[in-house]
DNA sequence: GATGAATGAGGATTCATTCAT
DNA sequence: TATGAATGAATCCTCATTCAT
């Protein structure tokens, strides 16, 4: 069986990611054990630690490939608009439209539980502090691009606002990770949305 | 020996929550050990088991304290405000104003944890939502006595808004406990409300 | 049964140790598990983790036990002697006539199973390091008093001699413990003893 | 693909031992685990496993070569010495002046793990103690043909004195082995060779 | 009621060995 | 023969809970 292809390990990696995902999303980080993994997969536990170090390490590479997945599929999409505003709008819609399916609620719970997790521990912290930096920069620049094609108001302090998007999205996740009110959940949106828009070309002060 | 008065127990009891309170707050409820509310109470290991079954117990009772502790002090002013406007002004305030220690952020950061928590054991995940709905009927009644009164815009959905006031609030406090940036935390409060207020007062249309 | 005494607590490591040496002393300190400890001691795996942290601790301790034995031991008989002649003598009296019991063989085997060990971690390296010099030391000063009052030869090196000193008796207590022949432990002593005597009293150079 | 030359086989097997005496003396025998000598060999761990059954094989031919190359090395030389005394002399010389490599003091100390380790095991043990006798045995002959020539004091006991040598050299190599004092190691060897050919020259008497 | 020693079922991780390719 | 992925028994240690005193 050696000597296999890279697709045939990435494969089999993916294999152990989605099957831990699905663990970890449905009885959390701490409450998984190995053996959930193992069950779940099929693979034996030495195999999964072929592929991660650790129990940590596969939890990690679960955030990290949402994240990257996220960016990937947002920037790709992101630089076909022309307008910052269409930048937004398109934001908005892709958090509105995304299947809400049970596996997406699972992994939503399960990043914030992460976050919390990784919160006392210095090492993820840094990790998720740049991650945070990520997002909220996405947003921000976003955001002065409309400002400086006169799109948004100017006053608007453009890294408030974005921590104040990401705030009121984790919100609204976490809420319907817990509670699975859909309809809930896309009518926070729409808020969300009408209230920022709103609040970024109505000119106002802000200081 | 047996038989010391019913201040006495309700003194060990408090003495037990508060050290687990700290305990959780720091560390988390999973990998908070008992013994650690061992050494933070200076009691003993058995003296706990006398007042608690089980640690989850001490969880769920903290948590449970918390939300009588948020009714009894909002109710108490909230009888004394006359209008809707009034009390949810309060509101808002009282989440605004309320000092922020460190030990209210790491009851934030436990009140977020004990909910992803209590979501996977049914027991647990039913005294939440009663929580839940303890809450949001709160905001509910508010606004529709706002809207019976005529200061509010009738057509706003109380159920949906008072959902979307819990989430954004949560997400403000999942982020200001995470981060710790209390500007933030309090710009976002601003805003949070004035889009409230906003929403509320503007006449507009919801289906 | 808590709140128990000093020295039911003294006795239960011993237990502990006790159990652990002969152990150690039947099948090495790796190949040791600690449920043969738990068979063996008829305690608890916890029990014996309330008591040491770690295998590598008792391990240690055990070390350590025989070491500060060694010395109350000998240090309790030796200031009785007054010439250092009847010092050395009373050294070597000790070691060849000690029972060699099974317990005694296998804690010699122990000894130099753990030393081969050490070597390999820096901290324990240190510790035995310093163990040694306090071997070499005691014997040094021997020597040395032996040297001022003009019993032994001024030419011999105290430092160098002491040295070879343990490693001659390390050579012999390895063999004796590998092989188990007493007879031929006793000799070796004998002649060890022999030539140190004449070594230190005939007059003769070394740089 | 099988059937390749015998060199080569013999080749793979040097190449896995020589690896593996630089991991076992690195780390010790129980603490080398396969991947350290793949990572060394630079082979895969079928391959090793195609050369030999088991990691304690490894550790066996290991010894069982040092073993043969000692008696190869010695015996050639020895022959060519015509006296018994040349013999002897020409033995501690050997031990004197082989070169203190790193890589031999790593040896040394194989040697006694190794030797610790067989004494529980009884297959093992009497593979060493047929090792022992070989050796004990061959420096008894060179006494006994010195005591049939008259160059040695016929009242020694030929047994004896060979065990005796054989424990205070381990004994030397034990302690250099683990301090590494090359000054040390050399003057205790001499100090052993004094003695060794005082005691057999002089006449004297031993039961 | 208080104490804290004892219990032992887990749980994460390791690693010698196997075996399909 | 060579490869290295797969296996899973083995091992150390933890910690919630119990209970004798």
């Amino acid at each position: 069986m050696p000597k296999v292809s890279e697709e045939y390990k990435e494969e089999k990696k993916n294999r152990i990611l989605e099957s831990a995902l699905r663990c970890f999303g449905e009885k959390g980080y701490e409450a998984t054990i190995i053996d959930d993994i193992v069950r779940e997969s099929n693979l034996s536990k030495g195999a999964i630690y072929n592929y991660f170090n650790s129990k940590e390490e596969i939890y990690l590479q679960l955030l990290q490939g949402r994240t990257k997945d996220f960016f990937s599929e947002v920037e790709s999409e992101y630089h076909k608009r022309s307008s910052a505003t269409d930048k937004l709008r398109f934001l908005f819609e892709r958090f509105q439209n995304q299947p809400l399916t049970d596996e997406r609620r699972k992994s939503m719970r399960l990043y914030t539980e992460f976050w919390l997790y990784s919160a006392r521990q210095e090492d993820l912290k840094k990790l998720m502090e740049e991650r945070y930096l990520r997002f909220t920069g996405f947003l921000k620049d976003i955001i002065k691009e409309g400002q400086e094609t006169g799109e948004f108001n100017e006053q608007v302090d453009s890294g408030f606002i974005s921590q104040i998007f990401w705030a009121l999205r984790d919100g609204n996740v976490l809420h319907y990770s817990l509670l699975g009110e859909e309809e809930q959940y896309k009518k926070t949106w729409e808020m969300i949305e009408e209230f920022f828009i709103g609040c970024l070309t109505t000119p106002k002060n802000r200081e």
